[in-house]
DNA sequence: AACTATTGATAAGC
DNA sequence: TGCTTATCAATAGTT
C-alpha cells in the first residue's frame, strides 16, 4: 500500500527503516485500539525498536494484560513478582468491585429505584433517557413484527398461487379467484392477484392500547 | 477500508464483532509481523478475544518480551509470597469481570442499544419495564417540585407575617394584613405593598403532555 | 513533515 | 469460516 509494492525484509537503509518504523509503529497501534474497540477484546501491544525504545498499547493496562497471559498460560514463572501480584490482584479487584457498584447504582437509578438525591435536573435527564431507550425498544418491537407480517404475507401469497394452480389442474380452469371469492371464505393472506387489496390493508401493525380499545369499543356499539 | 466507512465503537451485533474480532485479529498480527521484519524491531501483541481466547503474536517469545517490558519498567523486584493468595485474587478479579459484564450488557439492552436477538416478548418486557421506570422517575420528579412549591409557600407565608408584624410596628395599625389577605395568597419574598399575589397562583405543577395522556387513557379505562 | 499514487485491508454480502 | 468485490485506509516513495 504505497507507490510500490515491497518485500517484506529487513530494510536495509537506516534512515528509511526508523521511517518506516514510525509509520508502521502508530499505524499498528491504531489498529490495535479499533480491534480493542469494535470488537470489545484486550489488546496488549509491546514494540521495541532496533535501538532499544518501548512503545506500548493496552487498551486496559500492560499489567494486568500480562497478569492475564500469565494465568492464561498457566506460567507463574514469576515473571512479576508475587507480593506485587497479590497486590496487584486486591487492586484489580477493588477496582472492578467499584465499577460493579457504579454500575448497579446506575442501573437501580435507570429502572426508577434508588431515586434519593437526585436533583430535578438529574431526574429529567433521567426521564430523557429512558423515553429514549424506551422509543428505541418500541421501534425494535415493530420492527420484528411488521418483517413477521411481511413474511407471512410473502408465505401465503406463495401458497395461494399454488392452490390457484392446483385448481387449475383439477378444474381444468383459472375462474378459482373470482368464484370462490363468493362461495367461500375470502381469500387468505392478502392476495394481489384479482384480488382483495383491502385484506393485505389489514395485516399491518396497529398501535396497541388506544386503536384495540376503540375497536372493541365500536365493536360492542 | 470496506464497502463502507465505519465509525470506531464496539459492535453491538455479536455474529458481526465476531466475524470483524476474526479478520482484523488477523490482520492486525500480520502487520505486527511485518514491522518487526522489516525494521529490526522486537514486537509483543496479545489479544484477548471478549469471549476470554488469547491469540498472540511475538517476534521472539512472548515470555522474554514480557521479561525485557519488565526490565524496561524496572518492575523486577523478586519477592515471595503463596502463590495461593495469587490464585485466590485472580478468581476474586474473574468473579467480579464476569458480574461486571453480565450487567454491562443488561445496561445496555435497557438503555435501548444492543437489542440485536431479542424476541418480541423480551422486548415487550423490556418496554414494560422501561414504562414502569420513567413512572417512578417522574413520581419523583414531582415529588420534589411538589415540596420545593410547599416549601416556597411556607417560607413566603413566614415573611408575610414577617412583613405584618413589622407594618405593625411601624405604622401601628394591621390594615395591610387585612387588605392584602383579601387576595388571599401569601405574599411572597420582599414583596412590597401592594404586590401582585397572582404570581404565586402560577406556582403550580402542571403534569407534562405524555402523562396527561397516560392517566386519560386509565381515567377512561 | 507533507503529499499522493498505489497497494493493502476490510465491510458487506453470500 | 472462506471467498469475492467495492471501498476505504495505510503507506512507499517523492518533494
Amino acid at each position: 500500500m504505497g507507490r510500490g509494492k515491497i518485500v517484506i525484509e529487513r530494510i536495509d537503509n537506516s534512515t528509511s527503516r526508523q521511517v518506516t518504523f514510525s509509520k508502521r509503529r502508530k499505524g499498528l497501534i491504531k489498529k490495535a485500539e479499533e480491534l480493542a474497540i469494535l470488537c470489545d477484546a484486550q489488546v496488549g501491544l509491546m514494540i521495541f525498536s532496533s535501538s532499544g525504545k518501548l512503545y506500548e498499547y493496552a487498551s486496559s493496562s500492560m499489567k494486568s494484560m500480562i497478569e492475564r497471559y500469565n494465568t492464561c498460560k498457566e506460567e507463574h514463572q514469576h515473571l512479576i513478582n508475587p507480593e506485587s501480584e497479590v497486590k496487584f490482584w486486591q487492586r484489580e479487584a477493588e477496582i472492578l468491585r467499584q465499577q460493579l457498584q457504579t454500575l448497579q447504582e446506575n442501573h437501580r437509578k435507570l429502572i426508577g429505584e434508588q431515586l434519593y438525591g437526585l436533583s430535578v435536573r438529574n431526574l429529567q435527564d433521567l426521564e430523557n433517557q429512558l423515553e429514549m431507550s424506551l422509543q428505541g425498544v418500541r421501534m425494535k418491537k415493530e420492527q420484528i413484527l411488521k418483517d413477521e407480517i411481511q413474511e407471512l404475507n410473502r408465505k401465503g401469497n406463495l401458497i395461494f398461487q399454488e392452490n390457484v394452480e392446483l385448481y387449475t389442474k383439477v378444474f381444468g380452469t383459472t375462474d378459482m379467484a373470482t368464484t370462490s371469492r363468493n362461495a367461500f371464505v375470502p381469500l387468505p393472506y392478502g392476495m394481489h392477484e384479482g384480488g382483495h387489496p383491502q385484506e393485505l390493508i389489514q395485516l399491518q401493525l396497529c398501535r396497541p392500547e388506544h386503536e384495540a380499545c376503540e375497536t372493541s369499543d365500536t365493536a360492542t356499539k
